[in-house]
DNA sequence: GACTGGCACTCGCGAAGTGAGAGTGCCAAC
DNA sequence: GTTGGCACTCTCACTTCGCGAGTGCCAGTC
């Protein structure tokens, strides 16, 4: 019952490899790890390892590389997710710190972490599933055209000017009223909840106003339907060319992917929907659900409750490192986000 | 005195070279073109093109290729910027009216541009330079804190939350006042006009209020200097890998170059200042002040007042194509930002 | 003087060949 | 279960080599 060994070696493949780039044989092995057994009890150990699909040959006399199966298992039993360094955390923090918004948060945040880890870095906007209202402005711009702001509470903004059908100049009262009803039914309400309560305040007001209550209403659903319409923002896409060894043929592809920004929301909203708050989810090759990305690892976790982040590179990275980068990151983001 | 046919071998060489991207010979020149004269005057023709450094050979026995002068020559004096088809116009047209909000114009704008062309588009956010004040609104949000919304014409939003020292419950009559006084001054402003225009309004108000006002002050000047910090948004740079014969190392040294935002907006801004409003300035390898982007050619131009569009690529690029379909571009974005 | 046909020459590129080296699987011995 | 040894395999880097595209030049023609 040699199983121990063998996930010994298994472990010592993946960080000969992640690290050369170049398959690895039993003798290059020896050199670097005190196994303690001799070539051919390495060689034998590999052959067991390659029937059960965790390793392969790209060719008859070539080293081992390993396969998905090996990655997965390296990942869930070999690897401990390494601590970064004081000066490490404290770096993360200062460059954090920074920020003076939230596009800068989330500008920062991927540079970092592409810089950290060597990857492409990934960040969904804050979504609407926990977001509140934190304030509705409604402000007349002349005539009949009125300005409906929306204010969440994760910093985002989004305006619009609408029609209303009926001259303002002079309605300061009634522009209050609407204000004060939509304020005091949708403030502190999830994003989700508002236009169902929207419909209350337009069958509460007098008659007369309806029209412009209504139209109001909706430019605010309207409103809220974009902010549902989630954004996603990536930086280091050059660290995949740089590794173009590892995509053979398919680099082109895998950045067409990334422009396809709905599909990396979907793949960082199902990877950060874990409910373990501190759980770093990893999808390596196959397993991807989108074909494009079935040469590429992702690494990601949800920061606080509102989104998620992540790293995407190819299979051959190195998990540890990312996984810790990733968690330090999205601690800290979610620390400065709450604030 | 032949310098009329050697130019227009100069322009087969460079339509054909484009085409390939294979360095074209004498003959194969002959093939594709009737020039009505014989191989060897051709390569007497081209020797002479050489000597003048508008065409080189990449080796003793290959065919030539144009050279940065090449091109530049070729888009200068022999081709004109061909109108787009009549459908091509409707679908950008429509393509382009479907967008809902600013962010949504850019996204559009985008990836329209770069599947038009097939390169990378770039284009910048409406700058300050000759934006100005839509609106600013002032928000109690609790205790202390005054939230301060700055509403710019070009239907971009800065908000800032601060802490002005003081309870403001119950004093919406100091709020309002406030709020009519920076609407007053600022409103219709330009962006650059209103930090100083800000100083009446602080010293006009009453001794005890001015601490409040200057905190709305400061806020209003940090979210203009926000706003003059340009942004920029990309699309299409997958286009760059699947050229990357064009690009024999420097493919990640480019994909760099295109995450430094600050270096593409100076670009941009330089090409897209030129006085003439229908221009479309070409910018050809080594002519590129900045160095990594020396074997790129970047086709530019602005948008109305307010910013600079344009395409990114190889210096072996189709530029009466890209210079038309950026010019095009350019012109229905500045009819929607307008209306 | 401009153009043309012809010719000798150059040189990159792909195909084919080759040797070295890394790596393997298997087996008999411990 | 482990080990040393050995025969075998196969890729990779390197070299050689012939083809063909392309050139420059020159003498001849209009």
């Amino acid at each position: 019952m040699s199983d121990d060994r063998r996930l010994e070696i298994l472990r010592a493949i993946v960080q000969d490899y992640v690290r050369t780039s170049e398959p690895v044989g039993s003798k290059a092995l020896l050199e670097r790890h005190q196994l303690g057994v001799s070539a051919a009890t390495v060689r034998n150990d590999m052959a067991v390892l390659e029937e059960e699909g965790l390793i392969t040959a790209p060719h008859t006399s070539a080293g081992r590389v390993p396969t998905d199966a090996g990655y997965r298992m390296f990942v869930d039993r070999l690897s401990a997710v390494k601590p970064l360094t004081r000066a490490e955390r404290t770096a993360i923090e200062r460059f954090l710190h920074g920020a003076v918004d939230l596009d800068d948060v989330v500008t920062r945040t991927t540079r970092l972490l592409s810089s950290l880890t060597h990857q492409v870095a990934v960040m969904q906007y804050p979504s609407l599933s926990r977001s509140s209202v934190r304030h509705i402005e409604l402000v007349p711009v002349g005539g009949t055209r009125l300005m409906v702001v929306l204010i969440v509470n994760t910093g985002r903004v989004e305006q619009r000017v609408i029609d209303v059908g009926r001259d303002l100049t002079g309605q300061e009262a009634l522009v209050a009223d609407l204000r004060a009803r939509v304020n005091g039914t949708a403030v502190g309400e999830a994003l989700t909840a508002v236009p169902d309560r929207l419909v209350g305040v337009v069958d509460a007001v007098a008659p007369e106003d309806r029209p412009v209550a209504s139209a109001v209403a909706a430019a605010l659903r309207d409103a809220l339907e974009e902010q549902a319409e989630e954004r996603v923002v990536l930086s280091g896409t050059a660290n995949l060319a740089r590794v173009n060894t590892d995509f053979p043929t398919s680099l082109s592809a895998v950045l067409d992917a990334l422009e396809e920004h709905v599909v990396l929301l979907r793949l960082m909203g199902s990877l950060s929907s874990v409910p373990d708050a501190d759980r770093v989810a990893v999808s390596i090759g196959a397993e991807n659900p989108y074909a494009p990305l079935r040469t590429t690892s992702v690494v990601a976790t949800s920061y606080g409750v509102a989104g998620g982040l992540g790293v995407l590179g190819p299979t051959r990275m190195d998990y540890p490192q990312a996984m810790a980068a990733v968690r330090a990151v999205a601690h800290y983001v979610a620390e400065i986000l709450d604030g």
